[in-house]
DNA sequence: AATCAACGTTTGTGATCACAAAAATTGGTT
DNA sequence: AACCAATTTTTGTGATCACAAACGTTGATT
């Protein structure tokens, strides 16, 4: 069910494109990223890479440093603190928007999904357990059917993602314990509190597990 | 204690520019805005506008629609009501945080800022009147020193400026009650509580009386 | 008079060029 | 060998060009 890449502007697969390798992991804080060597990778001028990188500034996800160039933002101890807050101020108000949306068949598809972030979780496919972990997080915000709440969650995940990446790869996934099944049972019971108190409980849990690891902050 | 505009960036003044017109009203909902024209009216070349925009659209402020014309995006009574409770979510928040780092000469100065907005008003100064409630609020969020949650807000006054203004044009400001002398009140007796109860009121009332002229949603 | 096809115009998109600032490299001096 | 100045290279920025899609207008047909 991916939207098509054709008839799509260049400019935007050129997003996208660069979208998913900040929120999965495959660009590391610090490194910085140039124009043209981004351009040359993703075999297009760099025209349409300049307006996409415009934008990912403008949604926080990379940075414009003063020397003009631009960088994936390091993580402070302090702006991680302030990250953890937002999340945890409206990403469980989204799950209780979610909650009144719900359908036994999107019950069943984060059941799935979740499956398949755990199976990714134990044979230690780092990428495939972030993809599933933000899969199973949006397909829930994305039936809270609030655009506003959930362009902003989107940017606070843009500015998560890779020191997510970073951390997991440092101290392993071992330690991670899987709330979502606490969360699909609230769901298939239609309890409200319980759903909303297990995803606050797994972003208090993930936060706290990489936050005690703070050995890069 | 304005920046300087000098040594900056065409594209960087170009933004802020466009901001302005956005976040105190000059654009209307609904006009479509090109890109050569913007160009010229700025005097610049097309090329640091289409940056401008890509970063507007980014932050909501302008939406790309499917004939891939930009436009100020019209209001909706859904989208109302969504901008609406995400305010209510994150402003107090960010007030209750600024108690702390708050000045005898900040509060002054927020008096200061909250005269001269009085004044718009009573004059009809619509413009004025914006630009002062603006600075009113933004003075205390940047003074709860989070630019995680400062940047989110910052996108929704980007996303309600607009109607605002249309609003206030429509119907005047003269229903509109000051709240903001009761929430330097507050400051002044280091009460935190009613401090953030005086923002959270000041936004209800605001985001109430638009509401209930909704003849344009 | 209403409808629609054909035309010209406007606009967004992507690529390229020119330039200046920043970074990297080189070569000379102590 | 270490340091610094001069040169070369890389990079971001802004302007311009080429093109195709969308838009508006005109004019003919029913």
């Amino acid at each position: 069910m991916q939207p098509s890449n054709s008839n799509l502007t260049v400019n935007e697969s050129t997003y996208r494109a660069l979208r998913e390798k900040i929120l999965f992991g495959d660009m590391l804080p610090g490194r910085p990223v140039t124009l043209r060597g981004l351009a040359e990778s993703l075999d297009v001028s760099p025209t349409p890479v300049r307006e996409t990188v415009r934008r990912l500034i403008a949604e926080r996800a990379l940075n414009l440093q003063d020397n003009r160039r631009v960088a994936i933002p390091e993580m402070t101890s302090k702006r991680f603190q302030e990250i953890r807050h937002a999340r945890l101020m409206l990403e469980p108000e989204l799950a209780s928007l979610a909650m009144i949306n719900i359908t036994d068949d999107k019950i069943n598809s984060l059941i799935e999904i979740d499956k398949k972030t755990d199976i990714a979780l134990e044979s230690g496919d780092l990428a495939g357990y972030m993809r599933g972990n933000y899969e199973f997080h949006f397909m829930i915000y994305r039936l809270a059917n609030n655009d506003v709440l959930l362009s902003l969650v989107d940017s606070l995940w843009l500015q998560f993602g890779p020191y997510m990446r970073q951390v997991y790869s440092h101290i392993g996934t071992s330690a991670l314990d899987d709330q979502h099944r606490v969360a699909t049972k609230a769901l298939e019971n239609r309890d409200a509190i319980g759903f909303k108190n297990a995803i606050m409980e797994d972003l208090q849990q993930g936060m706290t597990f990489i936050g005690a690891s703070n050995t890069l902050l």
